[in-house]
This record gives C-alpha cells, structure tokens and sequence, in this order.
DNA sequence: ATTTTAATACGATTATTTTCGTAGATGTTT
DNA sequence: AAACATCTACGAAAATAATCGTATTAAAAT
C-alpha cells in the first residue's frame, strides 16, 4: 500500500469516519473546506480505486466507496514517518508535543494516565 | 513560512541536528538512506535558501547552511496538519497511538507523567 | 417522449516537486 | 603551470499531483 498524497488523505479521512459515501458526499463535505470542482474529487476517488486504497460497489449508478486502508495502519506508517523526517527519531518528543499543543481534558489526561499504567504492567 | 515539502523536511531536519552543514555533508548524510546525486541536494537547499526557509553563510567557497525556521514551530504545524488528515482532528487519538507504537523505556514514561501532572496543576 | 439533472470515464492541462546535466569559478595536487 | 577535484549557479527534463473540461450514459422530472 502506497502513501496516500495530501488530498487522496483528506478523503480517505472522511470515509473512515463516514465509513461509506458517493463522491457527492465526499465532495460536499469537502466544499466546506475547499474550493475545488466536483470531477477534481471524482478524478481523485478514481486514482484511489485504482490503486486500491478504496473499494467501490459498482451495483448502483451511484458508486459507493469506502476504505481499502485500514485506519490504524495507515496512521501508524505516516507517525512514523513524522516522527523520523520531523522529529530526528524520536517519538517521545512527538508525544510530549503533542500532548503540550493539545491541552486535553482532565477525562482524557485519565485516559493516558491509563494507558501508560497499563503500558508498564506489560513490562514485568 | 511555506509548508517544507518531503525533501526539504529531510535535510531541515538534519540541519536542526547538526545546527549547520554544508551541503555535502547534508549530502553524505542523505547518501546513507538515499540515492541522488549531489546537484539534486544542491537545488533543493539553495531552494530551501530561495523560501528563506534555511541561511546561510557565503563568506567561504563552500556555503554553510543553517535552519532559518523553528524547529518547534514547524513540528507544531506538522502535528496540526497530520492531527486534521488523518486523525479525525483528535490530537488525543494521535498520542494514544503514538504512545501505543513507541514503546517507551520506564524513564521516558515518567517524563510523560511529570508533563502530565505538569498540565493539571495549571489548569487549577 | 422530451428535457433536465446527475453520474461516470477519461484525456489533457497545469502546478509542484524531484532530479540531473552542464558551465564556470575556485581551490588543490602534482 | 597544468591537471584535477570540488564548489555554485542555473536551466531544463522527468516524475508526481491536482485540476478541469468534455463526452457519454442513466435516471428523474415535466
């Protein structure tokens, strides 16, 4: 699976949320942020199919996409990516960024607080 | 300041580590895990130099190089772009999985911590 | 049935990024 | 001083990505 560009990204983004979706959709809900003609994202949408990176049902007039990619993985290749192109390796560094830029809420600083405790039973 | 295309992320980064360079040796450090030849890495830093993105020092024969941009800044634009794309906009789903990958050493997990603590005290 | 609307396909254009070749200048070695 | 190596400058080609226009087909509305 091949990294998917800026734009193949935010539509990809979008049918993992939306889990299915025609190209109107997609494109509709793209508008809001862009200014870009309707068979610019059709075209996209193509390329993406054609490299697989979604699937489509074909049955309807309408073709229905949705996500070829799994969400994780996908998320998991481009932090690694950033973490070594941006941040010289180091996924401390990401971390602790991230988390200064966020200003996350008491429930969420739980749920890390969580997630590190039960990072570390899996060590002993 | 313009977003650093892929290339451009790759030798800033450098640069950041190294404070400065010259292109060749940005070139040799590029050589470890690339195969372009050295007027490539030439363009691409005089470019960075044309974006007022790196300065540099042309006192010498060879040009010194270094980051005319904030390391700091940039990740944070970065985590920002990446956060919206390909993390529904949830910085929070970001460390989680970053933290999930990381596989931090006991001290990096209380570093995590004391930030955390850090985050609560100033929000009271 | 005719017209209008909405969809796909697909080539072509434009913009951006990456790569390289060549020329010319300045050092270095012999 | 001649030959060689190492720079920079810079244009241009090649590769990749983004955008759009036009043709065609299918459905919906009149």
């Amino acid at each position: 699976m091949s990294k998917p560009t800026e734009s193949e990204l935010e539509i990809l983004s979008l049918l993992w949320e939306m889990k299915q979706a025609s190209v109107r959709q997609i494109h509709e809900r793209l508008a809001e942020t862009k200014d870009t003609g309707y068979t610019t994202t059709l075209k996209t949408m193509q390329n993406m199919h054609a490299k697989q990176m979604v699937s489509r049902n074909e049955t309807q007039r309408t073709h229905i996409y949705s996500p070829a990619t799994n969400q994780k993985d996908t998320q998991k290749s481009l932090l690694r990516n950033l973490v070594s192109t941006a941040f010289g390796g180091s996924a401390q560094k990401l971390v602790l960024q991230a988390l200064g830029e966020e200003n996350p809420s008491k429930e969420e600083v739980e749920e890390i607080r969580a997630f590190l405790d039960q990072l570390e039973n899996k060590k002993s």
